[in-house]
Parts: C-alpha cells; structure tokens; sequence
DNA sequence: TCTGCCTTGTGATGCCCATCACAATGAAGA
DNA sequence: TCTTCATTGTGATGGGCATCACAAGGCAGA
C-alpha cells in the first residue's frame, strides 16, 4: 500500500525499528504500550509549522521520520536556524516541562510522520515512569550540550570563514560520507540556509563558499559538496 | 562560630531554606536525607576551579550558595562566558547525566559553597526517585532555554551594541532593583568581563558604555549601574 | 604615603562583512 | 521550447569594530 509521501509509516511505536539506545522511545514494551495509547500520530508534508516560538506549549512532537528545522526571528524579520533535528529526537520537550513559551519554531524540511503527545499527558507519562524520564533528560543534556556547542561557535570565531568551517566539520562529524575524494556531505540547504545558520548573509556565504573551491578545500557537485582538505578546515577553527 | 569567609554555611540539607520550589533541592524530606549521604559539602573561595571543560565528568556540583561563572575557551585563549550560575543550580549535570566531557569550564567568582555529588551516585539517585529525575529534567529544560535566549542574542544582533543592550536588559529581568533614580544593577564584572559575555573585545564594551552614559540612558556609580531609559535600551533591540 | 597592578578611557588605523544592485544560472511548469 | 521564479555569483561602497598603543584612574599592600 503506497503512503502519502513515499513516507515509511509507523503507528506502532511498539514494533518501530527506530527505537534505538537511549532516545525517547527506548522503552519497556509495556510503557511503549503506553505511549502508544496517548500519542497522536501524523504525517506532515514538507514546510508543516508544528509550532511557533512564543506559543504556549501545547505538547511535544516526536521526530519518528524525515527532518525539522527549528528557528528563532528577530522582530525585524530575521532568522536564525538554531538547530536540524533528526529522527529521534522530542521538539518543544523544556518549553512543555517548564508550562512556558517555546523558545524556538519547528518546521519540517522534508515530508515526516511525528508523534504528538497533549502536554498533561507527556508530563503524567514522565512522572510515572523514571525510565522515561531519565531517558528525557538525557536528551535534554544533549540538546543542552549541543546549544553549547552552537554558542561556542557563535561567540569565539572572529571571521565568518570560522563558523563556516565550523559548521562544515560539524557536519563531516555527524553525517560525513567516507569516499576516495574526500567526506561527501550532502546539503540539501540553500546558501540561504546556511547563512541562517551561521548568522550571517546570503553573499557572504557563496563568496566563502567559492574562496574555499578556489583553495581546494571543497569540491562541490550537484547537492554534495566533498570536503578535500580535512585539516585545512581544522586549522582555520584552531584545533 | 565564624566560619570561613564569612559565609552561610549550611550542612544539613534538611534543614537548608534555600531549596525553594522547583531547584533541585526542593524534594521529600526523606530523600533529602538519602541526598545528604551522598553529598560532599565543600567551601570554596572566589577563584576556584570546580571543573574544566574537556574533563571526564565526576560528578555534579550544586550551587547552595555564592556565585559561578561557566566560561568555554578557544584554542587561542579567548574566553566567552556562557552563564553566571546562581544558587540552587546544579553544575555540570548534562555533561554526569550523558557521561561526555564537561562542556563548559565553571569557576566561582565569589565565596561559595558547593555540594559535590559522585557520577555514580547521582545517577543512581535521578533513576531512584522520579521526583529528583523531574526537578533535574526541568533545569535542564531552563538551562537549555537560557543557552537559546543566548544564541539569539548572538546570532540575531548585528551591532554590538545591541547585544549589551540585550544584556542590560536580561539583568533588569533577573536581578534589578527599582528604585527613584532607574531600576539599580549592581554588576561585579569588570568591562573586560562583560566583553567576554557577548563576544566583543573590552576597549568595545567601554566606549559603548560611555556612549550610552552620554546618551542619558545609564549612569554608573561605583559598582552600580542605574538604568534609566530602559525604553531606549528596548528600543535598540527591536522589541 | 608611595608603589605596582588592575581596571578604565581614548585615539588612530585598517579590514571584514552587511548592504544594495544586478547579472547569470538552473529548475519546474505552461 | 519558452517563461518564470528560486538560487547562485559578483562588484562597489561604507560602517562597525578589532587591534595596537598608551594614558589615566583606583585600589591594595609595602
């Protein structure tokens, strides 16, 4: 049976392959069992807001497939990309704990299925089970520690060309190909994109951009762009 | 009995008052009892180095009184301050929690007493008690909110005085007092201090300074800064 | 009181990058 | 195939701020 999207479906969180070590729904079948009862299933095209920074928290989303993008605007209209959320992971779970605003927006880059969970129910879902709970935390230290990271990269570089090399490592690390060329990364963000995430403009990112192909430290083609010269890039950031 | 420099020393969590609603000390007198057996008490003076990023975590430190500042440093000694920690946090908990490296390096710039909690303990005690879990989950979630006001600040102002004004005004929220004059911050930070909080050098942060002296928005009398046109500083961040 | 040392104040210089403006390329749809 | 819109590429210009350099307070200890 085709699904929307060309999307890998799972209303069952107690058969989901997903479900690896430590994430959300790493789980006693009899608490998944549980989940199951209290989520509300969804799939999302492309662009879907789940929701808006300054709302009141109405619940949390799991990630079970596709990507989001979580942001934060300035009044005058400028975006910052705060962070791309991968399978896995749990949007709006601090602002759902603390009853507060959201502090980031949530859109979803690709056609995704998630997971809602009413903000009662994730909070009883918690407090009864320590299991969960923990598991929360432990994604909480993560997004904590990677806020940390991103703040790092924000305030200590001086030079744009810094944070770009950043963010380029940055994703050799966590989603790098290993090739005879070089790590293939595909990016399938605008430049747009990328200077919202570095917190800077559209020109200068291609111009960097280009600066770096001239110098042989990135190749790109298509939507891969191969990263040549590993230690070039490691240099620039100082470590 | 005087006690070293001149603190309030408190030994006995049970007894403590300081464990207000929703800190981690805020828990069933009985498993406050169970956390008075795991913890180390130490008194520490301005200066100390609690723990240094990079380390293998040890264990958590909670703030019972004084004052922290959590910093990260770049390979070339330039140092940003991440956070100024107030009594009742609890330091270096995402770090214990995940057991990865401390993210950030935290010291204490004043007297201060700090409750030190074994790795091993501290995790044994959040999986023990659902209650302990839940209240570390939410200062996760409001460390996590504050690392992103931070990334906003960074990333969304383009001048820099934009950001101070940010900061101004984040310690009018936390930490002002009203008075005839304008709301009264008594800030301990030298410039050079202060630069390192947003991202800027120290001659920067003290023309800005003298530029908003001049501009009639704040007045400084010894180590007390009044702010007195908190709209103008409002204004200046879009809001 | 005097002497260092830490902090604050201020000038001169240069460069990075935001901004504006427009051209070139590419991809999707009529 | 041509049109149209999104994305990428590039030049010119100016301002903000890092950097260097040194002067002036301010505070503690000799």
């Amino acid at each position: 049976m085709p699904t929307p999207y060309n999307l890998d479906v799972h209303n069952d969180c107690a058969a989901c392959s997903v479900s690896a070590e430590r994430t959300f729904c790493d789980m006693a079948p009899e608490t998944l069992k549980e989940l199951d009862a209290i989520k509300f299933t969804g799939i999302y095209p492309k662009g879907s807001l789940l929701f808006v920074e300054g709302e009141q928290p109405r619940g949390v989303f799991i990630l079970c497939s596709g990507r989001a993008k979580l942001t934060t605007s300035s009044s005058e209209g400028k975006t910052l990309i705060v962070k791309i959320a991968d399978v896995g992971e749990i949007l709006g779970a601090s602002a759902t704990i603390l009853g507060r605003p959201y502090e980031v927006s949530a859109e979803t880059i690709e056609p995704s299925q998630l997971n809602f969970i009413k903000r009662e129910d994730f909070v009883r879902f918690l407090q009864s089970h320590v299991e969960v709970c923990m598991h929360t935390a432990q994604q909480l230290s993560e997004k904590y520690q990677s806020a940390q990271r991103d703040i790092r990269a924000l305030g200590l570089s001086q030079t744009t060309s810094e944070k770009l090399a950043r963010l380029l490592l940055d994703w050799c690390a966590k989603g790098g190909e290993q090739t005879p060329k070089g790590i293939r990364l595909s990016v399938l963000l605008t430049h747009e994109e990328v200077a919202q995430m570095i917190g800077t403009t559209r020109e200068t990112v291609t111009r960097i951009f280009s600066d770096f192909k001239k110098r042989q430290i990135i190749e790109v083609k298509g939507s891969s762009v191969f990263v040549l010269a590993k230690p070039k890039l490691e240099a620039m950031i100082g470590a």
